[in-house]
DNA sequence: GTCTATATAGGGATAGAC
DNA sequence: GTCTATCCCTATATAGAC
């Protein structure tokens, strides 16, 4: 594998393990056994490396949000729409971590992350319409457009809130927390579902937590 | 006032504004119109002054998650309980801002932050339960153990969900982001409310958003 | 209590040899 | 492409005069 890419994937991992204003440029270096000045052969700089990473990023995401846009949303769509947000999330934490911190220092990553979060809304809209006109879903605009805000918030937050929670916890995995992230987001929609809708989802949910 | 009081006040108040990790002791030095070495001087280090907005937080916080123990809870406490808690985050959103960054940082702070996350959660719970006791409520525990857990995130974390996404645009001051913020809360509640508790709720809103 | 001056350390980044 | 050596800058923190 390419040195260049090799230094992406030391930084995301080490980024995601320690945050990334604990990381220096030396540390990645050191962690591959490289020096300082073959790294800034391959970027001009640390904000080059985040930006990269942050590209990676956005472009799955993308395409986790682009998802139920091609046919009548339904549940699947939802339950599919938050996984692929999660794993995404889980996998470029370290942006999430220290969210102001980062985007604060580069304009771009902020205007492009605002994006994303709008269309993270407008995606939970929209699949939450989808359910509504098929005749599953009971709610009006207004609880939608406020549910689907929800939505965003849970789907974007809960990771840090539940590694805030579990720190010094004796167990209790980081795919638990994913697991458990969903069951969270589903059960924000769960209340506005008709009586069958609610009850397979109930049932969805005992069996994804088990 | 003193000058170890306005070395906290400037501290805090540069904090909000900037984010911690930009601000150096230098700043709230230069900014206070004293030299690095007075402000040592009332001060070991930038973490001392920290732990002591924390400890002010950390009181303020108590305060408001301990209001609704005293008698049954209805939905006036649910109201007071996310306005306090709301305006505790906004005057000391620099800990919300660059939690993990500030947490990892200091043990301490961390099973603190915590401890406040855990009040959080429970005291919605208490509060739901008050709620359903009183025949207000619709919901099973399970309901309640999950929405309990909606709330502490949306709580948390919905400044910095709106900070972000109100950047760069042309209004919408910040104290029309708490409003909102109590109300998208509310909105999380409003599904498992009986009819009429939901239709005083939905007025309500309306006048305060309005 | 407050100042000036300074020590120390570490991170970001570059120059030039190989 | 990679290394070594080094420079610059900034942030924390201290020493000692006033």
């Amino acid at each position: 594998m390419k040195t260049r890419d090799r230094i992406l994937q030391t930084s995301l991992r080490l980024f995601n393990e320690c945050g990334e204003p604990r990381i220096t440029t030396n540390h990645i270096a050191d962690e591959m056994d490289i020096s300082p000045g073959n790294l800034y052969y391959h970027f001009r700089n640390k904000d080059e490396i985040i930006s990269l990473l942050f590209q990676q990023f956005e472009r799955r995401m993308d395409a986790a949000l682009r998802a139920p846009e091609r046919r009548v949303p339904d549940m699947e769509d939802m339950w599919l729409y938050l996984h692929l947000v999660f794993e995404n999330v889980w996998e470029y934490r370290f942006l999430y971590r220290d969210l102001d911190n980062i985007l604060g220092r580069n304009k771009k990553l902020r205007t492009h992350f605002r994006r994303i979060l709008e269309r993270k809304v407008s995606t939970a809209a929209t699949i939450c319409t989808g359910l509504k006109d098929a005749g599953i879903m009971d709610a009006t605009a207004e609880e939608i457009a406020a549910l689907a805000r929800n939505i965003a918030v849970v789907a974007t937050y809960w990771l840090n809130f539940q590694s805030i929670r579990a720190s010094g916890a004796p167990q209790g995995g980081d795919s638990d927390n994913l697991a458990l992230g969903v069951y969270q987001v589903l059960s924000l929609v769960a209340p506005f579902l008709r009586g069958e809708a609610r009850q397979l989802l109930q049932k969805l949910s005992r069996d994804y937590l088990a």
